[in-house]
DNA sequence: TTAGTGAGTTTAATTCTTCAACTCAGGGGG
DNA sequence: CCCCCTGAGTTGAAGAATTAAACTCACTAA
């Protein structure tokens, strides 16, 4: 029995994962949200191969998932840092995601290592309640289980002949 | 000026993509969670190579994601196919996610293909909103920014020097 | 007996990662 | 001035991972 379902190439899962889906990019951006701005930070920080490093960073500027940027220390030269783009910092959710599943999952015997925490930049310390990813639909339906949710086609699916 | 950072390494993020940040890992998890069971399914849809996709099952079956569970069509001899546990199930908000991060910024022009839907399994399709992931602390503030979190230690937290 | 199918293996070519060594531009000490 | 140091990379060779294509295996159907 042919039916017609949505194309699994087209699809922005994939999209997404061929700009940060190669090993160490979401490192890198962790490592980012978390401050890191340059090479070395990054290095040393992860451990990555430099040559890595440089071209994980070249391709993360070029997708536009961050922004390189000239810096100056006082009596020393010029030299570039990384920083998140808006497009880079929206990569939260996704990581706060993993994050959680491997709490979840895998984690340490001693508990999780990371506790993803509310608190605004610009207010102090105001609510540093713990933060967590949840499902929510536009009809206000919050906390839904991952069955309670089903893809369909959207306007740009390209639909595909499937046994 | 020193200070004590998070160990980057000993990490539920680093973890959780050791296990499934592998090429292909989450695009066969996006597959089963659609629906897909058999080695056929995910080889036609994903266009993955055979032994590819044979090690990437083995992994995720030893990973505790997914289950490998006999099956045998009438008339035919008995074979496999491959469903998640709770475990990998549970990898749905990171997937909606990828998706909303790459609907936004890498989307298709003709808009995103796929739309995930607010559509319990055993009720029909009683809302069928639009499904998004936001970011929400024990406290109860809801749909925070990406600048409105940040990283503190948890219990399981080691500890490293750092610049 | 011969052909066909689903589910994999095997093999060889290509690509990606890693590690180590090297470059390059400036700063500081002697 | 000369030599060594640092941060930020680049280059090159060895090792690991990915790909495509051909092959196996167990069984069914004609």
């Amino acid at each position: 029995m042919e039916m017609r379902r949505i194309d699994p190439v087209n699809c922005s899962v994939a999209r997404a994962l061929s700009v940060v889906g190669e090993r160490w990019s979401l490192l890198i951006v962790r490592e980012a949200l978390d401050g890191a701005r340059r090479f070395g930070e990054f290095h040393s920080r992860l451990g990555i191969a430099r040559n890595l490093l440089a071209t994980r960073l070249e391709t993360l500027v070029t997708a536009g998932v961050m922004r390189r940027v000239p810096y100056q220390e006082p009596g020393d030269r010029q030299r570039f840092a990384y920083e998140l783009t808006e497009q880079g910092r929206a990569l939260r959710p996704t990581l706060v995601a993993l994050l959680e599943w491997g709490d979840t999952y895998l984690a340490d015997p001693q508990g999780p290592s990371v506790i993803v925490r509310h608190r605004p930049v610009d207010e102090g310390s105001s609510c540093d309640e713990p933060v967590k990813v949840v499902l929510e639909c536009a009809a206000g339906h919050s906390h839904l289980a991952p069955e309670d949710v089903c893809r369909t086609p959207g306007p740009g699916a390209r639909l595909v002949e499937s046994s």
